[in-house]
DNA sequence: CTGTCATTTTAATAATTATTTAATAATAGA
DNA sequence: TCTATTATTAAATAATTATTAAAATGACAG
């Protein structure tokens, strides 16, 4: 279970269009994942801006990465997007989130 | 069908911890809502930043209000949380966001 | 070791964002 | 109409964030 806090990183990792990009072509790349240059190349960013913004991902708990050779590769981590999904549809009809006809007594 | 540009934005919204707490309280409201200033006081916020935080949340499509005498309700959206989900989980098994076995050809 | 490639770090700048206070708008009731 | 209530807007400030260029680190091949 993600603490409010860790739901607002991962969102803010996620918020901004260079690293949606990243997260979404590592996604994509599945446990192997992409080299930092690589994905640097694709993304026409440069190296030293992609690792700003590496850090936040990771960070955040979205990507990890591992060194194989002079190449640093990432991978998107499923574990801290999950939570964050949890977090943000639970209290609605069992995390089914639509336009359910039973509030909560919340309100 | 969102666009990359309007999950940023519903992302930015989300990515901030008055405007997270305000989304999940509307999302357990229901289609019902709650008024702004009862929002405030729940959430301990001044009226006039709470204003700038609905803003946002109204800019990205993820809450709409209604005027009700004098007072406004605000609503969770659930059409934008929706699509950026999808975005978000997109090319990965079927949308299953897990550690899958399978990665694209992308990489 | 030395040189080269891949990546990260640092420093500087530009741009965006959150918060506060004060002022304004809209509605309802005396 | 006058006043109180509810909410929004505007202006000012403080804080955070993204980008660039330059320098530094780390890994490997010769």
């Amino acid at each position: 279970m993600l603490t409010s806090t860790q739901v607002v990183e991962a969102l803010s990792a996620l918020a901004q269009h260079t690293r949606l990009e990243i997260y979404r072509l590592l996604v994509a790349c599945g446990p192997q994942g992409m080299a930092a240059g690589q994905l640097a190349e694709r993304l026409k960013v440069s190296p030293a801006n992609m690792s700003f913004h590496f850090k936040a991902l990771s960070h955040a708990g979205l990507i990890s990465s591992r060194q194989e050779g002079r190449f640093v590769y990432y991978a998107a981590n499923f574990t801290v997007m999950n939570g964050m999904l949890a977090y943000l549809t639970e209290n609605c009809c069992a995390g089914n989130l639509q336009d359910c006809a039973i509030p909560s007594k919340k309100c």
